[in-house]
DNA sequence: ATTAGCACTCACTCCACTCGAGTGCTAAAT
DNA sequence: ATTTAGCACTCGAGTGGAGTGAGTGCTAAT
């Protein structure tokens, strides 16, 4: 579709483009000595690629800058493949290795690192465990009629809740319903709380339990919120935004920064999420949230226990570092794979 | 000091300017049907209150604008006393009795409706409760030689860790041990889990568990981080400050933003963090935070048990509506105490 | 003590002008 | 048939002066 020349030319305009963000003319171009080729001649070959949708033109008189189709034919085709630098994959283990004592910390110092080594934002979702069971459940009865209602999965994560017991409830009823409770939920999972396994428990309870009605709430609190930190957002250097000339006008940033500050409720989740495998590139248009359309999202997805749980990515500008950002990517989302499943490591009983 | 003519031009001029955003002439504040004064004549006053401090002039022939000796002066002695609107008070009142069923999560929406509500960016300092005590401690195995330590205090408040244990401890020792905390540790307040309880109950233990540096590890690890949420700054509306004229410079809110971002290793605490009882405000230069010379931080203490366990807090320009702001912070804040006893009411055993 | 009058200041806007990087096209050179 | 040199053209960015208007300070009259 594209004479090498063509590709060396357009490669060098991305290149170049990234760097300075500044449109590239036919003389930087030239001055280039890998090609010897004189301005005129690249005047021509980039009036070619303009026509054929690779290039855009800001105005008449100015350097010629990579189209959203240009940038997609540079990710596709002609990045160089970098060597992954060995020696920060080892530095990256090692920074994963320390006791970070809450998965919640991994995730966000995941975020932070990853904006550092990339200049640019990142977004790290947390966690969704949806295959995670229910391991154990404990009442812990604190001061008059309340109690602590304690969840514990199989993957050690805790959940807990402060319920209002009926007034006139024994301790034995209390401790017969949690015994109940174990008993039929132990090994179920998280996903079936609410549903299936539900409906039956409460048949079951209303039956045996006098307050079966305090056990339900305690399940249905449960049941609500799917895991706390599950799902969440981690965003890390969203100011990194306002380093990239693209966004030094507050009018431009705003929409970004709100969307990031956010992050819960602006469906940023679905922003990074990615379907399969391997590292995702979305240019501009190419993401549905039109807050990104001079945007690019590359993202990756975390595993544990070989099942995708989560996905990590980065924002920047469509003149973005493609090369750099997709090796970094690579890089966290494995060392972050690597961390996952040693925290998992024979928890599974 | 000030005459009552001058203390009524400059107040108008500090309500003019917070107002408008603009450097305020002799002409306007003549229009200004109130006072029956020529433009000449309040330029004099003018040039008498520029010349005592209270104002500043942009350049020569600009109007004038308060400096902050100036809003210092009018938030001490010329404010208007506002009557807090009762009905808002309800609705405020009717949001915090919501059910919300984690503390963490009552202190977030503090701060998301107190930047709704101001216009400004709100920050929230979460409980630091540090007279709560232990509650009960529990050790739950999952899997191999793992277990999930769960810590209950007598406000509710549930921490977990997940240890490791030794390769050859029996149940039956874990048991032991678990019980032995509990009848030791019931009732001591968390601040002391660290310093004197610590050497006492280890000598104990090393005389009577096989294993007991599991034990030790353990109550480290719980003593390590005072509490998840506590100490924890939730920051709401940062990008109102995109909003201010004054910071629609993008090198002049970056350092802010970036302070806001990093909230918790910036010190924000600080910033917000009240001495005694009643409304705080600190005008530009009075913070310390260099950061924080062009804002104005007003902020007022939360309280639980008669005790302050937090603060809460407004930052914007020092061309701030102080009287709003400080109705409004008055307001949340006591709403945020009443919330606060509502949820601790009855769990002091 | 207040005000009218007036000269003065200074940021802001508009406009004409230049400068230069870059283009497209044509004709010559390879 | 390519490539290149040459040249006229375009257009954004930067410069500098004129004009405008909001605002001031000072002085003299009320």
């Amino acid at each position: 579709m594209l004479t090498p020349r063509q590709q060396m030319i357009l490669s060098a305009i991305v290149e170049n483009y990234v760097r300075s963000a500044e449109p590239v003319g036919s003389r930087t171009l030239s001055k280039n000595q890998d090609f010897h080729l004189s301005p005129a001649t690249i005047r021509n070959e980039m009036a070619d690629l303009e026509e054929l949708g690779f290039l855009d033109q800001p105005h008449t008189s100015a350097g010629r800058i990579p189209s959203q189709k240009g940038y997609r034919y540079y990710v596709d085709n002609l990045q160089p493949s970098l060597d992954l630098d060995s020696s920060a994959v080892r530095a990256l283990r090692e920074l994963f290795r320390q006791r970070m004592d809450e998965m919640e910390r991994v995730v966000q110092q995941t975020s932070i690192v990853l904006s550092h080594l990339t200049q640019y934002t990142a977004i790290v979702l947390g966690p969704q465990v949806n295959n995670e069971k229910i391991h154990h459940i404990q009442l812990i009865p604190i001061g008059h009629n309340k109690a602590v209602a304690i969840l514990v999965t199989d993957t050690g994560r805790v959940s807990n809740r402060q319920v209002q017991l009926s007034d006139d409830i024994s301790s034995e009823e209390v401790a017969r319903m949690v015994e109940l409770m174990n008993h039929r939920l132990h090994g179920v999972p998280m996903t079936r709380l609410k549903s299936s396994v539900y409906r039956e428990l409460a048949t079951e309870m209303a039956s045996t339990l006098e307050h079966y009605e305090d056990a339900i709430s305690l399940l249905d609190e449960f049941g609500r919120v799917p895991g706390e930190d599950s799902g969440r957002v981690y965003v890390g250097g969203a100011m990194q935004m306002l380093d990239q000339p693209e966004f030094r006008d507050v009018d431009k940033v705003r929409p970004l920064l709100e969307m990031l500050e956010k992050a819960e409720s602006s469906g940023l989740q679905r922003v990074v999420t990615v379907d399969g495998p391997g590292i995702q590139v979305r240019i501009g248009m190419e993401n549905d949230n039109p807050t990104l359309q001079d945007c690019t999202v590359i993202s990756a997805a975390y595993t544990a226990g070989g099942q995708p749980v989560g996905s990590l990515g980065i924002i920047g500008p469509t003149r973005m570092n493609y090369g750099r950002v997709i090796q970094i990517l690579d890089m966290v989302s494995q060392a972050l794979t690597v961390a996952m499943n040693e925290r998992m490591h024979g928890n599974s009983g």
